[in-house]
DNA sequence: GTTTTCTAAATTGTCAACAATTTTTTTATC
DNA sequence: GATAAAAAAATTGTTGACAATTTAGAAAAC
């Protein structure tokens, strides 16, 4: 059991990420009113943790809130979607750069069996152990960089585009590009060749962006 | 006047601003505890707006809540410096780059004026003054970037380390360094060359950082 | 039938009293 | 006098009632 006594510290944080997965994932359409004796009843908690969650999840960028008129999920613009990308690229850059400089043998074999199981889950069509397993790679690489502040950054810049990730994954040929490419990164980073860890991180955010501008575009159509 | 009646949307903001300079400008000391009520009477306000406030603040790692214990001014370690110092310099250069990309004639005449102003208060001693056109100075290079999302990360960031910042101006041959390379600068940017800027921004900012790890040093000592 | 105005319901914002916990002071014991 | 236990004070956390505001719906006017 683990439901013995409410306790903050540990309930708290627990709600926010609740709260953060339902706006990721689209359980809320953007727009829609999130009203706080709604959430407080689904939560099980009470309307003031829901109200300081809010506060929280709004300096955070994930929804607007409005006085007297409450929380609503945020929506992206065309235009921060570039300027989030821009920030996105020369973050993740310098990660790679980091976790190049503390690459170690046991780094590689950890990133070659998540490699693995991605192209497995691939082939296979378990489509949610693959985003798992991916997930897991990258994680890994931003623990390598020893940067906790830049990790905080990086995560919380991922939150915000996230929003718009729900159907990014189906495009089946983005897949197969963006699954070669681990190899490749792996031998980058072992190697400590800048230049080809710069170019591959590159083309696959640029990718990344036009999937998110595609999806804005055909959203704004409804 | 002004204080005609409360309202959250203007008066909130201004709380907050008020308590992060208290805290830039050294008022509590680190460590130090701040008491909701105490702050309550201070600033005039309910202590559930305090409460919102210090949340939030913590959010933007000026602080630290321990349940129970209330809020203390955070602390930077040297390796926090370290971490936030890797960051702040891709992000300082992004922005320098963009600001380049979008330099006009216009701008330059307002460079040149907040140079002229900063390198004038320093010779008539006038230091806020100083401080005052060096911060719009580096806000205008923001502005140029027209980059909203760097924007408020670059103004987190400097909030983060601002912490340490009290002192770091009374250093005189740093003051010098500094203001002689504002001309240098402008012309970096109006020609587009990178290379510079970027060297610029390397020095500038790894001898900012020198200065704030011997400020933490001296202050461990204590 | 449409628009406007007014009323009721729903929702958010505020506050003060009370509960839970920690910190300080006092008292007791050796 | 120093240490430990107990009581008191101070501080933070929680809750619920009420005020302020917006939204939805009904009534009125055209």
């Amino acid at each position: 059991m683990n439901k013995n006594k409410p306790d903050y510290k540990r309930d708290f944080p627990q709600l926010i990420s609740k709260l953060e997965n339902l706006i990721i994932i689209g359980a809320f359409l953007p727009r829609e009113r999130l009203v706080e004796t709604d959430l407080s009843e689904r939560m099980g908690v009470s309307r003031a943790w829901i109200r300081d969650a809010l506060k929280i999840l709004e300096t955070k960028g994930l929804i607007k809130m409005v006085p007297y008129r409450g929380a609503i999920v945020a929506e992206l613009t065309e235009k921060e979607v570039e300027e989030i990308f821009q920030v996105r690229v020369v973050l993740e850059r310098l990660c790679n750069r980091l976790a190049a400089e503390n690459f170690s043998p046991q780094d590689k074999s950890t990133l070659q069996e998540l490699a693995a199981k991605i192209i497995q889950a691939h082939n296979e069509n378990r489509i949610d152990e693959m985003i798992a397993a991916n997930s897991k790679f990258h994680d890994h690489i931003m623990q390598m960089s020893n940067n906790d502040y830049l990790i905080q950054m990086l995560k919380q810049i991922r939150m915000r585009y996230y929003i718009l990730n729900t159907f990014a994954w189906s495009n089946q040929e983005v897949l197969e590009c963006i699954i070669q490419e681990h190899e490749k990164f792996i031998t980058a980073l072992e190697e400590k060749n800048y230049a080809t860890l710069d170019s591959l991180a590159e083309t696959h955010i640029s990718y990344s962006k036009k999937l998110y501008l595609n999806q804005i575009r055909s959203r704004s159509q409804l």
